[in-house]
Parts: structure tokens; C-alpha cells; sequence
DNA sequence: CGGCGCGCGTTATATTATTACATTCCGTCC
DNA sequence: GGACGGAATGTAATAATATAACGCGCGCCG
């Protein structure tokens, strides 16, 4: 059974977030192993500072983070890391914030959708298959073959809305 | 009757694109002559800039587009307008493009979402009811209370997909 | 062993956006 | 009409985000 959430999508204040990560890494391991591709130091590193939190995660701030660690801290560094990342669907980004968040995998199939709490800043993946629906249905009247979705809403967690 | 569609969201190629244009000013200043705004020759002139096609418009693109009008060509120039413009609801940002496109009115009420074509570049801006609603409800059942839907959809429009 | 491809380092630069402050324009109030 | 005040604009500098281009080293595979 995962960790205790709030109504299944953001992360409850007292969850055991070091369980997130180790799954995290974990996963990925899984993953480049069944398909030959590989989570070298690097990339292994971003991954886990991308999780260290369930806030989407800035470039540079990366970048920041690995000063001090045995890595060139120029921006082709983590940009290449976040580039096989997205590839390997292990993590996303938000457009809206032109940051980074790990795939927590829980969509598993389907375009996810995102919800951006602009209270704690946290984000939180939904499987976007209602959405998704609407968006193919909608799309289909106007002629148009979808290839990607990007579907991100800003507002606040119930968290946060209590605190308010 | 507006102009013929292919199938309501891409204009067709022939379409009397000046018109857009005309009936894109005309809705501004009607807009503006409403609200008080005040819809200055800069404001008009990007907002004209950016009507130019249905391709969105990048601001750095808009600020060369200036170059020898007696606008200063500096970068809050035209951010400052396009900020307006975003206010006024006269414009749309495309958050996967960092790029600007006319809000076409036609949605009305609620969040429109985009349909961009990777063959030819342009964007239609549909009505979000349907996806709206699906956003809605999933946001609901997470306890996530929406303030802002960014839809973004990447395919091939019915013109696009006929050539391929 | 030789070549090839991938991952990484490094430098430079491109692209997108904002901050801060000075100046000008314009309507309002006296 | 003149003084004030707020909005709009000009200007200079800089911040934040992202990519291009090139070379090196290492492991794999013939």
C-alpha cells in the first residue's frame, strides 16, 4: 500500500518521503535496465534531487544543487540528465513553470494531467483519461490528430484551502 | 457568418485574413472603450503584430518586427504590452511555445484550449467545456480547487495531415 | 588493435524575461 | 491655467532559461 495521500494526489504532510525517493531511483533502475538504456551518475543524481521534494524542480537550481559534487556544473550538465530523463518518462515538465517533476508512474498509461498548487508549490500527476477523452472528442470535430497533451491547472491543495 | 473553417478551428487557406485582423482591432477597442482601457498605439500595434497570421508570435520577434516604428525597440516595450494584452484578454500566451497568439473570442466563456499544429505552426483556440468539465471533476475528487486551465495540444491540423 | 558511438566537459552564445529608475503624457482638481 | 498624481513609455542593465559546437575518453565490437 503507497503512503497516506490526501484524496490520492498530493503527498500528505507527514509521508514517508524518503520512501518516495528510494522508489523513486528504484523504478528507474527497473526501467533503463529492461530497456537497455543507462542511469549513469548523473542522470541517477538529478533524479533524486528532482525528488527531493514534490516541488517541481528549476534547471539552474539543479545545477546549484551539484556544486560540490564530482560534476561540471555547466548547463549542458543537468540539461542533458533532464533530457534523458524525459525520454525515459522519468520525469515531466511543467511548461507553465518551465521546471521539472518526477513521474510517479501512478497514471501509467495516458497523458497525465497536472495540478500546480500555487500555496505550497507543490504538483500532483493525475491519469488524464477523462481529460483525455474530451481532448480526443474535441479534437476529432476539428480535424486535428492529437500527438501530445499538455494539461496543467493551477489552484490550491486542499491543504493549502484549509490553511486559507 | 464568419469566414469559412475547415471544420470550425483551422482557418481555411483562403480565408480573408485581413478581416481577422479588422474584426480582431475592432473587438479591442470596443473592449477597451468598455472597461476603460486605454489601448495605446504600441498596445495596438503589437496586438496588430501578433494578428498578423494564426502563428504565434514570439515577443522577441514582435520587438524586431518594431524595429524602424517609433517605438522603442527595447524589451519591456513589448512585454509591457503584451502584459496588457494578457490582461485585457485580448491574447493568449501558449505556455509550450513561449509565444503569443490573438485570442479569437470564440470560446467565449470558460478556458479555451489549444490545438497547434507542428506542420504548419498555427493555433486554433477551442472551447474547454467538455475538458473543462473533465477537469473539474477530477480536480474535485483530489480535493484541488481550480483557478487557472492550461490545455495545450501538439498534433497535424486536417490541412497538415491531408499533405503528409 | 582500431574505429565508433555515447556520455561528458568546456566555452560560448542564443533566447526569453525582468528590475530599476528616469521621463513624458494626460486627466483632475484647485 | 497650473500643480499634482498616476499611468504609460524610454532606457540601461541584468536575470533566467536553454542550446550550439567542439573535443576528449572510454567501452564495445569487430
Amino acid at each position: 500500500m503507497p503512503e497516506p495521500m490526501q484524496n490520492g494526489a498530493f503527498p500528505a504532510p507527514s509521508h514517508d518521503h524518503d520512501r518516495c525517493v528510494r522508489q523513486a531511483v528504484a523504478h528507474a533502475e527497473q526501467v533503463c535496465a529492461d530497456r537497455d538504456l543507462r542511469l549513469t551518475p548523473i542522470r541517477r543524481r538529478v533524479l533524486e534531487l528532482i525528488w527531493t521534494n514534490h516541488q517541481p524542480s528549476k534547471a539552474y537550481d539543479l545545477l546549484e544543487a551539484i556544486r560540490g559534487e564530482p560534476f561540471s556544473t555547466a548547463p549542458p550538465t543537468v540539461y542533458r540528465a533532464l533530457d534523458f530523463l524525459l525520454d525515459a518518462g522519468l520525469i515531466h515538465r511543467i511548461e507553465s513553470l518551465n521546471a521539472y517533476v518526477g513521474c510517479d508512474a501512478r497514471h501509467v498509461a495516458g497523458s497525465p494531467m497536472f495540478l500546480i498548487c500555487r500555496g505550497c508549490d507543490r504538483v500532483a500527476e493525475l491519469p488524464g483519461t477523462g481529460v483525455g477523452k474530451a481532448i480526443g472528442r474535441a479534437a476529432k470535430r476539428a480535424g486535428f490528430a492529437v500527438d501530445q497533451e499538455t494539461v496543467e491547472i493551477s489552484g490550491l491543495c486542499g491543504g493549502c484551502a484549509d490553511d486559507a
